[in-house]
DNA sequence: ACGCGTCCTGCCCTTTAGTACATGTGTATT
DNA sequence: AATACACATGTACTAAAGGGCAGGACGCGT
C-alpha cells in the first residue's frame, strides 16, 4: 500500500520513511489531487505549516476525493483536533510519532476506523456529553412563568447589562427595570442579579 | 487473558463464548468486585437490562476498581453512548456483535485504547466540534492572570455568592473580598460581578 | 537589605441594587 | 361594569457593591 505525505516542510521525513519506505511526498492537496489515486488511499497531512483554516480546506478537498486523511500536528491541540476531525480527517496524531505508531495508525484508518490519542478521545467524550443537553439539574425551571417584559430583562441580565442599560434598551425607566427584576427574583426563587445571570447562562436556548 | 461478562440476562451468551471460550459470568458489578481481579482487567458490561443511570453507576464502580469496561448495548443509542463513555467506559458496541468484532474490540481496549463504532465517533466529533464553535469569543481569557486567592473569589462569584458569603468562606474580611474583586475586574477587563459570573460560567473547566 | 508581589484590612465615600408603599394606564376576561 | 394582570413609574430608604487612600505582614529573589 502506498503512503502519501503532504507537507510543505517535511519536518519528520526521516521518521516517516522508517515507517513507510516507499512514501510519496507532495506539498499540497492540490498537487496530490492532480495525480490519479485510489479511493480509500491513505493521505498523511502535515498541518504544521498550514493555518487551521487552510488545513481544514486541504482536508475537505482530499476527503471529497475519497482519500482517508490523517492529520499530523507538531503541536497537538484539542480545539484544532476537533476542527480537523469534523472536517473529515480520520486520524490525528503527533508529527513526531515513532514509526511503530504511524504504522498502527495507518492500519486502523485503512481498516475504516478512526485513530486519535486516548486523551483526545476522553476530551471528545467529555465535551460531547456536556453538550448533549440531557443535563437536567442545572437548568433553572420557571422561566416560562415570566412575562414577556420580565423575560427580556432576564435575557439582558444574561448579557451582563446593568439597570441603566436595560432601561435605555427597553425604553423604560430604571425604576421599571427594578420592578421587573423584583418580580423575576420572586418567580424564580433567586436572590439577586448574579444568580439570575447564572441561571440565564444555563438556559438551553438563549 | 480472562474475559469477564457482567449481565443479568445473558442475551448473547453463545456469541460471547465463541469469542471468549473461557469467559466468566457475573450478574452485577457488585458481585464481580467481590472477587479478586487484576487492574486493567477487561470487563464487558451488558447494559440492556440496566437503566441508563444504573449502568453508569456500575461503570463508575468498575472503573474505580481499575477495570477496563466495555459497554454492550442491544439497542445502541448515541446519547446513551455519550453518557456511558463519559462515565468511564472504554468501549461501546452492539451486544450482538460477531465474535471477530468482539475480539478486535477486546484487543484495542486491552492495549489502552477506546473502541466504538465509526458512526459514533463521527457523531462525537460533530457534537464536540459544534459545542466548541458555539462557544467562541465569550470565554474570557486571562483567568490564568489571576492569583490563587483571586481565582477562588472568581469561582465563588460563579456560584452566585455575595461578598459576605465569600468573606466567610475564605475567612477574610469583606473589604478583602472587594479588593480581590477589583483586581479581578481590572485583569479580566470586566465591569462588575455579573459579568464575572457570566465569564466564569463559560469557563471550560469549572 | 531592598524591592516586589501577594494578601490582608481599616476608614470613608459614591454608586448600584433591591424593596416597601403607592399610583396610574391599557387590555383582556368574566 | 368589574376583576385580573401586565406594564409603567415616583418617592424614599436600606443594603450591597465598588473603589480611593493608607498601611501592615510575609515570602522570595537580586
Amino acid at each position: 500500500m502506498q503512503a502519501v505525505f503532504i507537507t510543505p516542510t517535511g519536518v519528520a521525513l526521516a521518521r516517516w520513511q522508517l515507517a513507510f519506505p516507499k512514501l510519496v511526498l507532495q506539498t499540497s492537496a492540490r498537487a496530490y489531487l492532480a495525480m490519479a489515486h485510489h479511493p480509500g488511499q491513505l493521505c498523511w497531512l502535515d498541518i504544521s505549516a498550514f493555518g487551521r483554516e487552510a488545513a481544514q480546506e486541504e482536508i475537505t478537498k482530499l476527503v471529497s476525493a475519497e482519500a482517508r486523511v490523517i492529520a499530523l500536528s507538531a503541536v497537538p491541540d484539542e480545539s484544532e483536533a476537533f476542527h480537523l476531525l469534523s472536517a473529515g480527517a480520520r486520524g490525528y496524531c503527533h508529527a513526531e510519532a515513532v514509526p511503530e505508531q504511524l504504522l498502527e495508525v495507518g492500519k486502523v484508518v485503512t481498516a475504516g476506523g478512526y485513530w486519535m490519542p486516548v486523551g483526545l478521545v476522553q476530551r471528545l467524550v467529555a465535551v460531547a456529553a456536556r453538550a448533549v443537553v440531557d443535563t437536567p439539574q442545572p437548568t433553572v425551571e420557571g422561566f416560562d412563568l415570566l412575562t414577556r417584559r420580565e423575560y427580556e430583562v432576564a435575557l439582558a441580565i444574561g448579557k451582563g447589562a446593568n439597570n441603566k442599560e436595560i432601561a435605555t434598551n427597553l425604553e423604560v425607566s430604571e425604576r421599571t427595570v427594578k420592578a421587573h427584576l423584583t418580580a423575576i427574583f420572586e418567580k424564580l426563587g433567586l436572590r439577586d442579579r448574579v444568580q439570575l445571570a447564572l441561571a440565564v447562562s444555563r438556559l438551553p436556548v438563549h
